[in-house]
DNA sequence: GCAGGGTGAGTAAGCACTTACTTAATGCGT
DNA sequence: ACGCATTAAGTAAGTGCTTACTCACCCTGC
């Protein structure tokens, strides 16, 4: 995750940055795992392989450490933080204004995402119940400019008559819906899939289709 | 909530059940504020104006405590568990093949409960990620159910040929997750409404003209 | 030889939970 | 209507253990 370097079970000593990147992951884990409160410094010291005093050199406080996870997350997000972001397929499709491909590739890359993260989705979710305000910024940024850009997308397809008379912001909270929810039942709810199982490919085919002919003008037709 | 009579802040001795409701429901909110692991059974006892033995003498240990609070909810929720229960208007659009009336009905129910049952919301989502057994038991059983019976009737009405070939457990997650999703922004990242702020009946009828879009077999056209 | 990674053994406060005890209500026989 | 035993409501002051956090002091590789 923060770094793949860590991995080494290196027993004896370690330079710096890399035993403060390891307590960091380990911190990470935890705390997505069993949450802040439910997280004791003891745990994230036996899981990085050193003393407790370590943590704390490293890290003055266990507030502190929580708020270097989400800072590092930040960072290390970089280039994939929004999902048409190293999203060619999608970026693709908004110019040809092939609206479908667009909600594919945007599903898709954000399904990916969160299967891939689950971890940090868990933390975000804590970080929103515990009311930590760093992760509400992080949150509502994250969120506002998504609702932004798809909002923005959806507002000049309408001026072209392709999309109906509708809110383009209800559009794009029916689609994040779709998608967030479908993840959290993956991560929370129904792990076992027993509910429903489908592949990433099926889901965000389904959910771009849904989603196009519920906004659509004129009555959609699919390729296939 | 349990039990309204509760709410005299009677300093002095109190009958037995009616403490223990007093107890369950200051857990309640307190579990729901800041998860089970980031309560203290001091803080149950001050907020309930005992003092802790009291907590021990009505429950036998915190785990049984928020045992005690899912079994309480479990019962209180009675006829109100489902959304199409005491739902007359949606019964009736079922009955009536009115396919917008029971999309809407369902909407409208579920969204309220969500609005008047904020904290009830928040302690479920503590509990999934707390993986606390009891409650992933009670989502189980909730969800399944509500995939059963909207599932069921969309089967129906795709044989009736008013609805397009598709899983109809993906048209239930879609519309679900555009509920679900719309009341986690009203509860956890966006409860100022920045984003976007309509009411119930807005929303419900939103969700609903989209999602009979998205699965209708032949376009549909709006009442308005 | 010394900077810096690393620790053992603390500390004070907080945790879930218990014990030994006091106080207020409720019968109930006379 | 009274005294008195019984019971239930309530608590102060613990129990042993865990928590976040500290400090004095080792090693060891360069």
């Amino acid at each position: 995750m923060i770094d793949d370097l860590l991995k080494c079970d290196h027993h004896g000593r370690m330079p710096g940055d890399q035993r403060r990147a390891q307590i960091l992951q380990s911190a990470f884990d935890l705390f997505s795992q069993k949450g802040f409160s439910g997280t004791t410094t003891k745990d994230i010291a036996r899981r990085s392989g050193v003393s407790e005093a370590m943590v704390f050199k490293h890290f003055s406080s266990k507030d502190e450490l929580y708020a270097a996870i989400l800072e590092a997350k930040k960072c290390s997000e970089g280039l994939h933080k929004y999902p048409w972001e190293s999203n060619e397929p999608m970026l693709a499709a908004m110019e040809a204004k092939d609206d479908l491909g667009v909600f594919y590739h945007f599903a898709r890359q954000a399904l990916e995402k969160h299967q891939a993260d689950v971890a940090f989705m868990r933390l975000l979710f804590y970080s929103a119940l515990e009311e930590h305000e760093l992760a509400e910024r992080f949150f509502g940024e994250f969120v506002h400019e998504i609702y932004r850009f798809l909002g923005n997308y959806i507002a000049k397809r309408q001026a072209d008559g392709a999309f109906r008379k509708i809110d383009p912001r209800i559009v794009v909270r029916s689609f994040l819906g779709m998608l967030l929810h479908h993840s959290l039942n993956n991560i929370l709810w129904d792990r076992k899939r027993k509910i429903l199982d489908i592949d990433n490919e099926t889901a965000a085919k389904s959910f771009a289709e849904m989603i196009l002919r519920g906004a659509a003008a004129v009555p959609f037709t699919a390729a296939t």
